[in-house]
RNA sequence: GCGGGUGUAGCUCAAUGGUAGAGCGCUAGCCUUCCAAGCUAGUUACGAGGGUUCGAUUCCCUUCACCCGCUCCA
């Protein structure tokens, strides 16, 4: 077994992450995150908006809406885009885009653009297009595949609107540009941050969370000069790898990779990738857009994006550098960089993951030796509940309570013996060195938080 | 949507046209003062529907779900 099905297997009978769905036989691509798992990936969004936010003068967090005004997405070039007319080979099985195959037969003299999929398939019925790869005619009918999630809006069946789930989170920074920039009479260079869910439906092989068809993306649009954009871009690179690294990411396991095939929008396109046990994979991206998305937005909705500098009396729809970073895929590699198998020096094998204590589900676990300690051990719960996610577990030996310790991470254990009853000390147990060492209850909350500081 | 594969306990895996087993896990008790110890007891399953049959978890059909591949992928 590979060390992504253990990963797998873990989550699920730790309480880290579930199957959707799961006593209804699962849906696709989808995860339910567990008691263990909801605070490891809370701990992580903690860490980053720590980072892109409350430690950044310039800037802002918002939470925007799922749901958009469709315009939203004709203006970011969704719509156009983000649907594709498919038909399926019945001969050799093979799907091709209808209107492609129409351009290509025209030679350019017809644009599918403007055809209805009744008249694309009248099209390639009347001029005998044939399937590109076995040379046959027999197609089914055309249908769409719009990677957008979409549902109605509107109570009656008539007049019902389109309405979409939003595809990536971008698009709620771009639109409330104008309403943080006065709000908060930020001046540019500022920034705009935000954590929140997209959807897309994609028919797409998983690999557990890397790919799912709702997921949670980190982003941090910065609004800045044109001249100065590149700076930039080349600032957030190393920011995000930074970012990366104060996870306790370890940098053999990351690299840069730039596009050679650039977006659309894009000026210039970059990925951090992680090595998880499926191979090098997207971590995160640094986007140069450009004045791409403001000025789509000036044109789609008729109001102006152009920014004057107070400084120089220029007016201009500042250049965008985005970072983006998706929640799951974070937590993700953060559980495969964490796994480890060790060897003990008699024989046996622990699994411990090694969080970073700052993001570990639990960062503290109160064990008592016997159960007839456990009204004290109880006693140490409750004064460290105050301040951090506790584990409480009396059940079984000592050694098993360790390791299933181990096994969510928790950076350290604080056991309860006779001694404790007679002069309040404890002793605590480090998960990564082993160590052990004896402090008194009122010296415990101190020492923990300055462990799991982030 | 197409092709192939798989559905038995929480997990990993058996067996069987006639009472469905094991290991691990979990729970309780005894024991136990620091790294998965032991003993005792308990716990839980044939994905769903239909057919053939005296009898189906097993054979057949349908369906559902998942996995792999194709397709797609800002």
């Amino acid at each position: 077994m590979g060390n992504f099905d253990k990963i797998v297997n873990l989550c699920k009978s730790r309480g880290i992450i579930f199957p959707g769905s799961d006593i209804y036989d699962g849906l696709a691509n989808t995860w339910d995150y567990g008691p263990v798992g909801v605070e490891l990936k809370n701990n992580i969004k903690r860490a980053w908006w720590k980072t892109f936010v409350q430690k950044s003068e310039n800037s802002f967090g918002i939470d925007a809406d799922i749901f958009m005004n469709s315009k939203v997405w004709d203006a970011s070039g969704h719509t156009a885009s983000f649907s594709d007319p498919k038909m399926d080979c019945k001969s050799c099985k093979t799907r091709h885009r209808a209107d492609n195959l129409i351009e290509a037969d025209s030679k350019g003299s017809v644009n599918p653009d403007t055809m209805t999929n009744e008249q694309m398939e009248a099209y390639i019925k009347e001029h005998h297009v044939c399937c590109p790869k076995c040379g046959k005619c027999d197609w089914t009918p055309i249908r769409n595949f719009n990677l957008m999630f979409s549902t109605s809006r509107g109570v009656t069946d008539e007049g019902q609107n389109l309405i979409y789930l939003r595809p990536e989170t971008a698009q709620g920074e771009f639109v409330n540009f104008l309403n943080v920039q006065r709000s908060m009479r930020a001046k540019v260079p500022f920034g705009i941050a935000q954590i929140g869910k997209a959807f897309r439906n994609e028919v797409t092989p998983g690999n557990f969370t890397f790919r799912t068809i709702e997921f949670e993306q980190m982003e941090h649009q910065w609004f800045c000069r044109a001249d100065e954009s590149m700076k930039y871009y080349n600032e957030f690179k190393q920011k995000a790898y930074d970012f990366l690294l104060s996870l306790g990411f370890n940098p053999e396991h990351l690299r840069f990779h730039d596009h050679d095939k650039l977006a659309h929008y894009a000026k210039a396109a970059c990925d951090i990738q992680y090595l998880y046990p499926i191979g090098w994979e997207e971590l995160n991206g640094i986007h140069h857009r450009g004045d791409w998305d403001l000025s789509r937005h000036q044109e789609f909705s008729g109001k102006s994006m152009l920014y004057l500098d107070p400084y120089t009396n220029e007016k201009y729809i500042p250049n965008v550098v985005e970072y983006s970073i998706g929640a799951d895929r974070l937590t993700l590699a953060v559980l495969c960089e964490a796994y480890d198998e060790e060897k003990l020096s008699d024989g046996e094998t622990r699994v411990v993951m090694h969080f970073h204590p700052s993001i570990a589900p639990y960062k503290v676990a109160v064990l008592p030796l016997q159960k007839n300690l456990s009204d004290k051990a109880r006693e140490v719960y409750k004064i460290l509940s105050n301040y951090f996610m506790v584990s409480y577990d009396e059940a079984g030996s000592i050694g098993k309570r360790y390791r299933r310790q181990d096994e969510i991470g928790t950076p350290m254990c604080v056991t309860i013996d006779f001694d404790t009853l007679n002069d309040n000390t404890v002793t605590i147990r480090d998960r990564d060195t082993m160590e052990q060492i004896r402090l008194t209850i009122n010296e415990l909350v101190d020492y923990i938080i300055k462990k799991v500081a982030y």
